[in-house]
DNA sequence: ATCCCATGCGTACGAGTGTACACATCGTTG
DNA sequence: CAACGATGTGTACACTCGTACGCATGGGAT
């Protein structure tokens, strides 16, 4: 690999494109608005980006490290004899409390995957992750069916407006897991 | 109301721009191409639909109520004797692999709120409506975790690629409801 | 019969977009 | 040192977009 003369020029682009997308969402992303947000110009964009997708791509596969480092920096997950269900009711209460953007963020670039095959794989890849993880506490099978109810559980939240719950999302959790 | 010279326009337009999101995704969908799906000119879509959200309104509404009405015809869900999970995991399963194209055009319109504040409403009432209807067969709470399982089992399968189980879905319904 | 206005139609404008391409600059390699 | 290629920059083009506006038309009210 060569050395650039701003090494991290691509870094900064996929971080400005990170905040693009948290604070005018995925239809606003371009390379242009990207490009401003980074402060270069639009040629270094397109450059080290043939086009918007492998943008996306970058973005949330960082997105999704980001998020996966923060909950395994949780620890929550460590003890094999905690509750479980109370545990990661509580990690989406602070997730949803805490960041919010960032949550909105995280789903918007994971949703779009629904029309853009080319953020399937990432997007399979964060919900292999997060099924792996959650299979060192209980059996695989268990392990994707709380993966869905929590997305589901987001979705609820993020979509209705209706305020999270954590006693719901603990007494469901916990009825999955039995 | 005042009669129309063409009566039908406007939904015309409506089931045009169903068509184009089908076809063509969200992001596919401007006043032209709906123009031009529906065989009318520029001036006409503007002039029933002020703004792109007016018609995304109207466009997830209809959509909803044609999916409502698929759920309710199907009658499963007026026995109360009847395995519960196992009706919804075939619902689920008849839908997947009947109309996929139909499925992915509704939930992209659904996520799509996320970020449309006006879509909002209506995606709320359908996740409520759907709740209603489950509510005939179990306690609210019950019903509301199912409906949160389901959409996180149905972005599983439309996210990853990974192919429906529906012995699975029935599985972890039936837990949710113990 | 006449007027009014909801409805329908065509066009134009400015803004924003992806993309391409020519040129500048510097590190590396020969 | 010289040449070459990777990296960075600026600009231009063709296109689509939302929106606004003027005008046409014909149904319903008076």
């Amino acid at each position: 690999m060569a050395r650039r003369y701003d090494p991290e020029r691509r870094q900064r682009i996929i971080d400005a494109a990170i905040r693009v997308v948290r604070e005018k969402g995925l239809a606003g992303l371009s390379h242009r608005t990207v490009a401003a947000e980074a402060d270069v110009p639009l040629g270094s964009t397109t450059y080290h980006f043939k086009t918007l997708d492998e943008l996306m791509v970058a973005a949330l596969r960082q997105a999704n490290e980001s998020c996966a480092k923060a909950v395994a920096a949780h620890g929550a997950l460590d003890d094999p004899r905690g509750d479980l269900a109370a545990d990661l009711a509580r990690i989406l209460g602070e997730w949803l409390s805490g960041d919010r953007a960032g949550v909105e963020l995280e789903y918007e670039l994971y949703l779009a995957a629904l029309r853009r095959p080319a953020l399937r794989p990432v997007a399979a890849e964060w919900a292999d992750d997060l099924t792996e993880q959650l299979s060192r506490r209980t059996d695989p099978v268990t392990a994707r069916a709380l993966v869905a109810l929590m997305d589901g559980i987001f979705l609820q939240v993020l979509l209705t407006g209706t305020p999270y719950d954590e006693g719901y999302a603990r007494e469901v959790l916990g009825r999955v897991m039995s």
